[in-house]
DNA sequence: AATACATTGTTGACACTGGCTACTTAAGGG
DNA sequence: CCCTTAAGTAGCCAGTGTCAACAATGTATT
């Protein structure tokens, strides 16, 4: 990690650098145009340099879909609360912690989700993928045990979950919710909806 | 229209024909590369004759983006059921039809949400999407009149029914919805819980 | 009917970008 | 001192969007 004014030959950790560079890229810009020689631009190195490190684009994309899903996963276990006291206190945080991932990184999200895009990649993406929706799947198993959820079959209400979040992401970065249709605070909204569909008539509020 | 071995050199309805071919090709490609160039190749047309009629690749753009809205209506128009009896009823072939629309178009779905694809086309396109969003309002508002619908501000619970569909269909499109993570029909499943979160507790099943 | 005009196509080219591939050059380690 | 690694330079090749000039066809006007 050197600093000097006159660049050394070698830059010592290219590989992160480029990968550090591509996802400040895809932070800022919505729109998804992605090419090597600017991520090399950017990085300061010529435009053939990455190819010592990643054999091919789709290369980079795939790793760089994969961290996305790493940081994702990051970003939940940090938003996760303590000691929860109702469903809505432990889902509520996360859910916010999700579209808040989505929208402050709109086109990484967008190629996290858009496959196909190796093939063989396709496979350990999907994992990470649903290894996202494993943690909702455990939240949702320990309230039905805990007698807070209606008793229906967890995967219907996991994927009532995630493709509730999924979509509300989507559509926040695609700037459609806007508040004179949607209403002020749309998420906490859904949630609410999602949450009496989850839950027990009694306890929840 | 004719068909003569030999086209004619004026193509008769060129516009249109370029439209289809786009709707087509969207139709089969997940893969999201759209040139005009293959356009007018698949289209039998000459690489620059569609600029006789688009000013712009954006401007073709823009245009079947709205078309898929439209086209988006008109199948859930179709699917709409005559007089259901529960909101069950009334929902579930209208998310059905949705989220088919959504994977027997992939690509075509991505891009009418890909926004920012012209900017000042944005205004007119969230038109059209917050179109489908009334439909939603629509249902559920006659649902409180009647009854069977919880009353809570109805914004919320419509973002909660778009949302979710939304995001079902995002999922289903990336082939996440695999049966072995998420059942046999996630959809139905989550319908049901959104349901049963829109629903009077008494009434509903 | 003949001619002018507007439409709608074709052809060809330009500018540019982008992925990728040699080949060359620096630097560090055995 | 050599050899591997990691960088730079140069360039190829394939596309793509777009434009300008030309050709065919239909339409309106005289």
């Amino acid at each position: 990690m050197q600093d000097a004014p006159s660049r050394p030959y070698h830059h010592g950790d290219l590989r992160r650098a480029v990968i550090e560079t591509a996802l400040d890229m895809l932070r800022e810009e919505k729109g998804w145009q992605f090419t090597l020689r600017e991520v090399a631009r950017r990085a300061g190195v010529s435009h053939a340099a990455p190819y010592k490190h990643f054999s091919d684009k789709a290369a980079l994309l795939a790793e760089i879909a994969m961290i996305g899903f790493d940081r994702l996963r990051e970003s939940l276990s940090a938003a996760k609360s303590e000691a929860p006291k109702t469903l809505r206190d432990e889902i509520t945080p996360l859910a916010r912690a999700y579209v808040a991932f989505g929208t402050d990184n709109p086109a990484l999200y967008r190629l996290m989700f858009s496959a196909e895009e190796g093939k063989a990649v396709g496979m350990h993406l999907n994992e990470r993928a649903l290894a996202v929706f494993d943690v909702l799947v455990e939240i949702l198993r320990r309230g039905q045990a805990a007698g807070s959820i209606r008793k229906r079959p967890i995967e219907g209400q996991a994927a009532a979950g995630w493709g509730l979040i999924h979509g509300m992401t989507m559509l926040a970065i695609d700037g459609l919710l806007v508040p004179e249709k949607v209403g002020s605070a749309p998420l906490d909204a859904a949630l609410s909806t999602l949450l009496e569909g989850l839950g027990n008539p009694a306890p929840q509020q």
